[in-house]
DNA sequence: TCTTCATGGATCAAATACTAACCACATCAT
DNA sequence: ATGATGTGGTTAGTATTTGATCCATGAAGA
């Protein structure tokens, strides 16, 4: 093969099975894109993608291809964390990944504290729904909210996350006899599923909460989102649910990088310190 | 990692331990390897090399980057024999490795006719004492000879490769009661040891032969070396001496290119013309 | 000692790859 | 229909990478 990098390239075109999207995962153009992709076949002498409407998509050749870029990425991703662990400087990027609500909820003040200690260590916070792979080094230090967390990746439990019923003081007040229930729909953080029928359905935590302090109903929180919340009012009668655990994570090979153990020391005494409230153990 | 290319020279560098002989094994310049090799290192952040008089020698990091580079490697080649063994064209290139000896005295003329049969493919025939690697597709079909045929490469034995004791006419005629033993010291490819005290070594077969051609002794040769040679007479008191076998190799993933069936075919057929010479089993 | 050879650094013109901008085409919602 | 959006192809100008060359240095040979 004339050019390694070109199975960068190939790569992510085949995730992606679009110029264009390809060129946008890699920073460069759609122009780049098409001329190294054909580079590579040419080279290797045989057609890779079949351009069809549902955009390109890989031939058998391409599919083995595929296979066989395996073992070249992970070696690439392992190279990746040895060079970031290897790294013992103070100074130098960290990027963390966390849901934004935890982020607002939890994380804010703490994590700006710890760039007012660092100042030389640039951190990225990327506040995202879909999680990071901490293997491919997508992140250094993950939050993530889960009950069991990835192989392959170290870290601790810094809180458990039960769900409590809030509603607004107004609801409250003039409760109907048979409650609205609004609640949340989305898998891939919390999931407080009900018997009751909801009344309201929204995708994302801040959503629900703001509902819910417009007095619309009672719904399911997890306690990081509602304890603390002058608006809302959790009601006695439902016990806590335990649902999903608070775990901080990394990946062993890049442990040892002094930056990644600061972070994670720092997210780990955030979290104690508010982990009554997190656990819905407040007052 | 910018550019997953740098690797290829990385490891061209720390195979050879010098920027120029990196080089010419990558057919660049020293200015490119020299550049390129920083590049990686400013990307990862610390230092690969160590200037020293005997030349580059790896660092600790960069050890360990060599070892995970074995993965990355191994998948390059992969993907090399997979895309030749896919190339199902008659027209195109193979390349055969096998021992100078061997093409002269054996291979030559049914070569020859492959060519003029077969005037679309471009064979390379590279004839050299220290074996290609079919693994790394330095060649693709490998006449060897040896007692145990690698792993990981398929092909057949063609003939076996005995020793006999030659010497010249002359030589027979004027024979000294003292036998004058001439012997081959080349451990990689044929190993004809006596308990006589040699009165010349050679690292050569051709040599050897030329030695005793001469009339300066007697000596141990393959049957495929000196049957058929009208300057040598074969010493029929000393019986036959099995030595190592003859074997035409591949890959099992380019097995199935025409181009390397068709060459094995005809290496094949040209070993059994031949066989009845090569085992000393002439007249 | 002096010469020869090979090594790697530095420089700059030439080759190459890249980006930005355009285009044509398809899909989709209005 | 029709305009908006997203796709990939093409091209011209620019930016980057490369290769040829010169240089200084150190090791090996005469």
């Amino acid at each position: 093969m004339k050019n390694w990098d070109d199975l960068r390239i190939f790569r992510a075109m085949a995730k992606s099975r679009s110029i264009r999207a390809a060129a946008a995962e890699l920073k460069t153009t759609h122009a780049t894109v098409s001329r190294r992709v054909r580079a590579l076949e040419d080279d290797l002498g045989s057609a890779l993608f079949e351009r069809r409407k549902e955009g390109y998509v890989l031939t058998a050749f391409g599919q083995s291809m595929m296979d066989l870029t395996q073992s070249v990425t992970a070696g690439v991703e392992a190279i990746d964390r040895l060079a970031f662990g290897q790294d013992g400087s103070l100074a130098g990027p960290v990027r963390l990944s966390v849901l934004e609500d935890l982020y607002y909820k939890v994380l804010a003040n703490p994590l700006d504290s710890f760039m007012r200690s660092h100042p030389m260590i640039e951190l990225t916070i990327e506040t995202t729904s879909s999680f990071r792979d901490v293997n491919r080094r997508e992140a250094d230090v993950i939050v993530r909210i889960t009950s069991d967390p990835p192989e392959q990746a170290v870290g601790r439990k810094v809180a458990d996350s039960p769900l409590a019923a809030y509603c607004s003081r107004d609801y409250l007040r003039n409760r109907p006899v048979v409650d609205r229930w609004i609640a949340l729909d989305y898998p891939p953080t919390v999931s407080p599923l009900l018997n009751a029928r909801p009344a309201f359905l929204a995708n994302s935590l801040t959503v629900v909460a703001d509902v819910l302090r417009r007095g619309q109903g009672i719904g399911l929180l997890p306690c990081f989102m509602a304890e603390g919340d002058c608006d809302l009012v959790r009601l006695s009668e439902v016990d806590l649910i335990p649902d999903k655990e608070i775990w901080t994570l990394t990946h062993v090979d890049i442990l040892h990088n002094p930056r990644v153990r600061l972070l994670m020391d720092h997210l780990y005494h955030a979290f104690s310190n508010q982990r009554a409230r997190i656990e819905g153990r407040a007052e």
